[in-house]
DNA sequence: TGGAGAATTATACGAATGTTTAGGCTCTCT
DNA sequence: AGAGAGCCTAAACATTCGTATAATTCTCCA
């Protein structure tokens, strides 16, 4: 057996850092925990079971696609609670609901605050499951772009002020004289910096460089 | 007074071509439709109303940032299919449910299908006409950036085939003597097609060309 | 049959780009 | 003080890009 049942604290990331997923499951009743873990264990998906919000809070969160399966009801802080305070912590992971008393305007706002389900007690298991795997697909991908865009900002971080403001205007189309001009640099010098920015950027191409500045969100305000 | 109240097929598009905003009102109940229409037009905003889904199907969307509140039971096609209906179509104006008796299920199946918001009554006209406010302004964001790629699309579609086939590998970055390679032509006729693009693309720069091919979805798998 | 109009290539030239080699300058750290 | 790093410039050269002019071939059409 590769996952854990329900105990708070475990390092689950050790584990498996291959193409597996883990599911987090929150709620305060223990047989629902281990029944939830079972049913995810059972179709290979490890599992990190935690009784409260804040225990979950404590942890770390794994470098792998992961989702949460939690109760809207929950001892401290709610489930809705929980969600808006990982929307400010800046963490999305995917939230799947599950409520055995709850309302529409409850489920409208999970929903709206980007809740991949909310599921009504009771609910089928394939239910769930197909949810659980829609919610891990959406974090794979979301992660994907995510490292993407990271390595590409350490690239860009590795360039000097210099380097950077060339990159900039190299992007918006500008030619080397024009940057020059606008820097107040010699042309040369522009070109020198251009190479650099190229290599350190790893672009075989100006296009490529001008992608990077476009994921990037790099924008030079051209004048005139 | 600008806006009509429930009278179907009504050519609301001749009225207001500014920057108004329409708002379709699905209701079988006419009162309910005058009493949200009077609501509508106490903020300025356009109203068209129907009593069914396939009244509203018939007549023409507007060019205008528009939205669409309706009750989640309606005679005929209901609110939920109607909304499917809207997809197939690839119609996405914005969607705002207001029901009576809905239940969860419901409630996040029509969110997952791109829902703005679904009331319950009884709510408060300031919930609706918040609601609105944002469904109207979704819409307007996504007519503005389907402009954007439509005209963009409309310059692409003037090229001949020669030259979409050199935009596609200039994008890609190879350059012009790759490019010739690629297609079996003389350098020199890259350049005359390449010249010929950037024109005909409006075009200032190769950045600005790079980018619209972005935006296009252009990519031309580079071989080697 | 003649011609208009494309698609394509050639020649030639000016402008822009990229790289190398070689320096000078200022700042910081030791 | 010296070493190193980052910033800036210069000269020289090869490559690439962009455009203008002219010529060839081909199809389509009156």
């Amino acid at each position: 057996m590769t996952g854990r049942s329900d105990l708070p604290h475990q390092d689950v990331k050790a584990e498996k850092p291959s193409g597996r997923a883990i599911v987090f499951v929150i709620d305060d009743d223990v047989s629902i925990r281990r029944s939830l873990s079972n049913l995810f264990q059972s179709v290979n998906l490890d599992v990190a079971a935690f009784g409260s919000a804040q225990e979950m809070l404590q942890g770390d969160l794994p470098e792998v696609a992961s989702c949460l399966v939690l109760d809207v009801r929950l001892p401290g802080l709610s489930g809705l609670e929980l969600q808006t305070e990982l929307a400010k912590l800046n963490l999305h992971i995917p939230i799947i609901f599950i409520t055995g008393h709850g309302d529409i305007p409850m489920s409208v706002k999970a929903m709206k605050g980007g809740a991949v389900d909310f599921l009504t007690k009771p609910y089928r298991d394939q239910e769930l499951l197909d949810a659980v795997v829609a919610a891990t697909e959406r974090d794979r991908k979301r992660r994907e772009v995510e490292k993407t865009v990271a390595n590409l900002q350490s690239l860009y971080d590795t360039l000097s002020s210099r380097e950077q403001a060339v990159m900039k205007l190299v992007a918006a189309g500008l030619m080397n004289k024009q940057v020059a001009a606008e820097l107040e640099l010699a042309e040369i010098t522009v070109k020198i910096y251009r190479g650099r920015v190229m290599k350190k950027m790893r672009a075989r191409t100006l296009a490529d460089l001008i992608r990077m500045a476009e994921t990037l969100g790099i924008c030079a305000n051209h004048p005139e």
